[in-house]
DNA sequence: GGCGGGAATGTAATCGTATACTTCTGGCGC
DNA sequence: GCGCCAGAAGTATACGATTACATTCCCGCC
């Protein structure tokens, strides 16, 4: 037994205080709450003049326990750190909003055992729907969904050979066609900067996408040739210091993001590397910022916005049981600005080809 | 009555069947959970054992409708859009996850109304304590807060003579800081691009701070020399171009957010006006890019990270009953990088000043 | 040997709402 | 005038956990 004595004038308001008030039982001011095509007119003014009277709020745990509806749904993303998902949160929020549901928001790092703990957490805060970054996850996630059997939704990737719904686009396709770009501008020396591929599924299909597009030119990505660094300014500026170094140094640098991109402009400033003259230079994102450096940045442009819209969209047609695509691909755009050109000296490059020797 | 019949099979998995699955009472399995030190060891080994066996995972909606805890701490933020906002918010997830707790965020565009609404609905959803953004907040909010008795704090400002807790910096002294070190540098004709300042105290309150600063020094702000744009690069850079066309441009610009500052370069260069020779530029907020902008930005640093950290702690605190700092001033720098210098001509000022004909 | 007491566990009330089922009312058709 | 039905409101249970209080058991001490 629980004999707690609480103060009456501080006890929080409750449906049983606005039905007293109103003169009615708690289930009509659920009703009135709830489906108020259902209750009189002349009941429901008296019902909505109560709960102003007295500073109702609906206690949402009482209501999520009833109904096993919570109104919250949960995002895993790896970090907010780098802005890189800002634009998928605020449209997944902006898009939920809408509804009348609330995000849950949650960060691991890239570390797969903290993204199934989040997920497990998030699903004892009793989210109804989850959202995911990428379509590699623990095996323990996926055990873990199909027994919440809570809809659920990876982002930024597109594999219609998955069996978990994705809503993204196809990374390797992406970067194939930034790769192929640069060698159909004449480049042969590229080089690629790409963000972690460890338990990163999206950077590792972007820099096999590069590798696979480049051999099918004949071209071969030496190791030299491929930097990994989380993205960060500063480790694009060391990425493209370290290329400079090389007895044969890049004509073109493909970036895993725009972040990284930005520190190889800014390097090669430092450096009196003129873009794209000497270097060109290809980003992924197009951020904000990609537009406004000089020289603006060729990147290629990926629908974060649509992302979390289509996300919380799909979301929400599968708690409605409404019929929705478990697949969906949007548009990705090679966007074209000013940091990328021919190589400077197509004809050096026969130099390496053809040695004197032979 | 309620008479469903679910599968029993794939009935969600409840204290109960783990009471059974274990053999012991569910007030048992729920000590276990809870304060393992008073269960004895060997029915503690039993009860993990068939959680495990069973998968079974905590209702939070019943937990916190019985213990009045959600482990859930709202964030209403003005928007995620700017990446303004993104240091804070990842350091508040994280610090809140330490302990257990989970981050609900929302967002309201720096409309009051909205904030007010989505507090609210923070409420609905159980929130433990809420994080606010700015010490001007609607009435009804205020209201709203005392009524619910969760703890709350404002975040970006510090005003000890507010009613309401703070944890932040003073934004009037802060901007003024910068505005006296442009004047120091010599600076006479200085010129602001400022965020938006309606429902927004942060930026009013720098704008006011810039003003007061010049005026002790004798010096007034006209209102050609202000500009108010939201936070976008493309603003940074539309102001800029105002701000030359006017007759006397302006020889220094004090700008309300890096983002803006961002603009102000990147237009700088497209104009061929040349940084900080001809104009000296400051930001705001030090963000990842600023020092990696050619010349480095001149800004003032703030402590978002901090903030962040600290408000998780003062809401946390809070909630255990600790004693906890209602105020918290966190230090803010000034960063003195590239884009500021003496102005080029201090003679040619000399003009202004004297006219011939006098 | 009886009894006090603490540790471990069990019993059952309770949190605030949604909702299945019941009851009541009045209108309508025959 | 009677029965039927629809619409509106009421009654009371269940959601799944926590926790106050009751119970049991075992030990040690007088």
């Amino acid at each position: 037994m629980d004999h707690r004595v609480t103060d009456p004038a501080s006890r929080r308001v409750t449906l049983r205080d606005v039905a007293d008030h109103a003169n009615c039982s708690t289930a009509t001011v659920s009703r009135a709450l709830n489906s108020p095509e259902q209750v009189a007119v002349e009941v429901r003014a008296r019902i909505d003049a109560s709960i102003k009277a007295l500073g109702y709020v609906p206690n949402g745990a009482a209501r999520a326990l009833r109904s096993q509806r919570s109104q919250i749904v949960g995002a895993v993303i790896p970090t907010i750190k780098y802005s890189i998902y800002a634009r998928l949160i605020e449209s997944l929020e902006r898009r939920l909003a809408m509804d009348g549901y609330s995000l849950l928001l949650t960060t691991h790092d890239y570390d797969p055992v903290k993204e199934l703990e989040q997920t497990q957490l998030l699903l004892t805060r009793g989210v109804e729907g989850i959202v995911l970054v990428g379509d590699s996850h623990d095996g323990g996630l996926h055990q873990l969904l199909a027994k919440h059997r809570r809809p659920y939704v990876n982002t930024y990737v597109f594999n219609p050979a998955s069996k978990h719904p994705c809503i993204g686009f196809d990374n390797r396709l992406a970067a194939a066609r930034a790769a192929r770009y640069l060698h159909d501008l004449g480049h042969r020396r590229i080089a690629v900067i790409t963000g972690p591929t460890k338990n990163n599924d999206r950077q590792a299909d972007r820099l096999a996408g590069i590798r696979s597009a480049l051999e099918e030119r004949g071209l071969d990505l030496p190791s030299s040739m491929v930097i990994e660094r989380p993205h960060l300014i500063e480790n694009g500026r060391e990425a493209l210091e370290i290329l400079f170094q090389l007895p044969e140094p890049p004509t073109a640098v493909l970036c895993g993001s725009d972040v990284l991109a930005f520190g190889v402009l800014s390097e090669c400033q430092e450096l009196g590397v003129s873009v794209p003259n000497q270097l060109s230079v290809v980003g992924f994102d197009d951020q904000d910022f990609a537009k406004h450096l000089r020289p603006a940045l060729t990147t290629v442009g990926i629908p974060a916005v649509e992302m979390g819209i289509e996300a919380a969209n799909y979301i929400l047609r599968k708690l409605n049981r409404q019929p929705a695509n478990n697949f969906t691909n949007l548009d990705v755009q090679l966007i074209v600005r000013g940091t990328t050109m021919p190589p400077a000296a197509l004809s050096t490059q026969g130099k390496r080809a053809v040695p004197v020797s032979a």
